[in-house]
DNA sequence: ACATGGATTAACT
DNA sequence: GTTAATCCATGTC
């Protein structure tokens, strides 16, 4: 994906935009992949939320504070979570993707991940898995210099895109921001209720 | 964050 | 009444 996607926007607007657009992985068993129905914006050092609030700044989030484009994955309780930064160099915002709707070679994906169905990529440490990558390897590394990339342009354009809290974003002003946003009744997306699912459209226009 | 198992609630024939 | 969906508590790096 090119660079020119990022900066000209705030993250919240990046973030909704990124929806439909299709991330790939050039994995050794095969290009994998899916289109993006869940992300969350993390909007720097005013972001109670963020990993750089209040300009904090360690070897850890360095990605952050990158340019735009710049991957920045970091391990929770073993899972890998998979952020884009968005802005200039010194300005730590950024996306955490949260959840795929798989479209290219699902049979590996569920050899990686011993799961079928939604729970093959329905949350962020999920898709990782899926995606078979299980390091920081990809950490600080430009996107299009890597076998991860994004597509330019929207895949598919959601029907309807819904704005709530983020996930376990409990404490802090910014708790209840809306910041986290996802394709309506796409079924892939974390947490989302089977009677809330449209199986037919996947939400999709 | 995720997987699992058990309890509770909803849906269906 | 049976089956499915949802909710809750626990253990895990």
């Amino acid at each position: 994906m090119a660079t020119s996607f990022f900066k000209k926007d705030s993250t919240d607007i990046i973030t909704q935009n990124l929806l439909g657009h299709e991330l790939t992985y050039n994995s050794p068993k095969g290009i994998i992949g899916g289109l993006i129905v869940e992300a969350e914006a993390y909007m720097g050092i005013e972001d109670t939320a963020a990993h750089s609030f209040q300009g904090h700044r360690s070897s850890a989030n360095e990605a952050l504070y990158a340019q735009a484009g710049t991957i920045y994955i970091y391990s929770i309780y073993g899972h890998y979570m998979l952020n884009v930064a968005t802005q200039k160099v010194n300005e730590p915002q950024g996306i955490l993707i949260r959840a795929l709707q798989p479209t290219h070679r699902i049979k590996i994906m569920e050899q990686n991940r011993q799961q079928k169905g939604v729970n093959l990529t329905n949350g962020p440490g999920k898709l990782m898995a899926a995606l078979g990558i299980n390091s920081l390897e990809l950490n600080l590394c430009p996107l299009q210099q890597t076998p991860l990339d994004i597509s330019n342009r929207r895949v598919k354009c959601p029907q309807k895109i819904i704005a709530a809290p983020r996930v376990n974003v409990s404490q802090g002003n910014w708790h209840d921001r809306p910041l986290r946003f996802y394709v309506a009744n796409n079924p892939y997306v974390s947490g989302i209720k089977k009677r809330d699912c449209d199986f037919q459209t996947n939400g999709w226009q």
